[in-house]
Parts: structure tokens; C-alpha cells; sequence
DNA sequence: ATTTTTGTATTAGCGAGATAGTACACTTGG
DNA sequence: CCAAGTGTACTATCTCGCTAATACAAAAAT
């Protein structure tokens, strides 16, 4: 659970996703109500007002909602986090066959090198 | 050849992979005289000193190298771009994986879905 | 010779994302 | 009742990548 957001990309979408695939995988159930903003942010090591934001986009889109003065909770269907984290995947593979191409492979040669990665 | 740079992502690295690989597939030989900083600059769209930053880095890496107020040249060995260009490509694969991880997405479920990808 | 073009350097500013500090109103637990 | 904790809001600051506007010296072209 002390996860600590990667310095290489941005903390905000990494929160996002973060809580998306928690609740997607059964980790968080319905209804569970989360850390503050404050001690999640202390939790992970970054400032609230991130964690605030990153809140807000997941409670705009339905994964999350918040009871003023409260907390913030799980969405009653967590089908919403599962088409987040689909709709997601979808977009960074796209990016990653865009990138790939950018530096001249083609999309079989990238599935080869996919298909022969280890760790 | 006139190719714009992709506002998603920051413009240096997209000039740098860009003539990494014109270099890798031979369509710059060596010794080649590039355009202009200004020229490509205007040519691309971006600001010149976009273009300075790419090309100075490519020179650190020995991929080009210039010659004072005459321009930037090819180096005789594409050997060098071929390697940058394989790094790059680990790199964003490893990324690749680690970010579809957060995602909740194990190694062989990533390569199940990039088999099966279609533009 | 003179003009143009070149790489190179400097300085300033912008915008996005993150940080920092503070404040307010309200719920909750004691 | 009251103190602690909560979501929420606001402003200011910082960093980084990029933009912008110059300026200079030297090679090349005319």
C-alpha cells in the first residue's frame, strides 16, 4: 500500500490510475470510503492539492464520490473504473505503436520485439 | 519531409528520434549536410533555438557534428544512431510494460493485447 | 569588398504541473 | 459544547520545456 508515484511522469494521472485499478481489481469494494486528501498525500509523499485534483477528475468521472466534510468514497459500480482503466490501456498502446513507429519500426516488427520482452 | 512535430509531446525529443532515424534508415548518408538550424526551425514550425537544443544534443551523442558557421553534418558512422535508436526503442517498450502494469495489465496479458492490435 | 548565411550565446518570458501556505465551513467524536 | 478532522477554495511560487528577440563572429557567396 506506501506506493510512491514515479518522478518521470506526471503525479496527478498516476494517482488517477492508481485508484482506478485498485477499485477495478477489488481492492477498494464499494461504498469504501478513502484516505483524506491530506493523509493520502502524506501517504505517498506529495502535496494535497495534487491529490485533491486528482480526486476531482476521478469523482467527475464517476469512480469516486465525495461527501462534503466526509471523504471521499467508492462509486457504487465499479464498472465505470473498469471501462476507465479499458479505455486507458486502449490509449496507451496506441501511443506506444505511435512512438515505436517514430523511430522506424513498423507495427509487426513491434510485435515481435512485445512478443520477446522479458523483465 | 515536411513533417510537424506532435504538440502531445515535448518538441526537442521528437526532433532528435526524427533525424536518429533518418539516419538509421539511410535516408541521411554520411557526411550529409542538414538544413539550417533557422531553416529546419521554419521548416518544422518550431522556434530555432528548439532545433539548436536537438541538434546540440545529437552532437553530445556523436550522431552529428558541426562545424562553425557552416552547419551540421552526418558523422561518418551511422553505427551510433542505430544504437540510440535501439535504446530508445528498449526504453519505451520497458516503459511500455511498467505503464500497462500500473494499469493493472501483467506481461502476458500486454503482449496478448498487442498481438492482437490493429490500427 | 560586401552582403548573406551560419553556428552559437545570452537574456527574458510564458504555460503547465506541482508545490506551499492559508483559510473557511461543516461533520464528527469525545 | 468543543476540538479535531474533513472537503474545498484561493493565491503565490517554483521548475521545466519551449518561445522569443537579439547579438556576435566567422565562413561562404556575390
Amino acid at each position: 500500500m506506501p506506493w510512491k508515484p514515479n518522478k518521470e511522469r506526471a503525479i496527478c494521472p498516476q494517482i488517477y490510475e492508481r485508484i482506478c485499478r485498485e477499485i477495478a481489481l477489488g481492492e477498494r469494494q464499494a461504498h469504501e470510503r478513502l484516505p483524506s486528501v491530506r493523509e493520502y498525500a502524506v501517504q505517498i509523499g506529495v502535496n494535497p492539492n495534487t491529490v485533491q485534483h486528482a480526486f476531482d477528475l476521478l469523482g467527475q468521472d464517476g469512480v469516486l464520490y465525495a461527501v462534503q466534510n466526509v471523504g471521499w468514497f467508492v462509486s457504487a459500480d465499479n464498472t465505470i473504473a473498469l471501462q476507465t482503466l479499458e479505455t486507458l490501456a486502449t490509449e496507451k498502446t496506441a501511443a506506444f505503436f505511435a512512438e515505436m513507429s517514430n523511430l522506424g519500426l513498423d507495427a509487426d516488427a513491434v510485435k515481435a520485439r512485445v512478443k520477446e520482452w522479458n523483465v
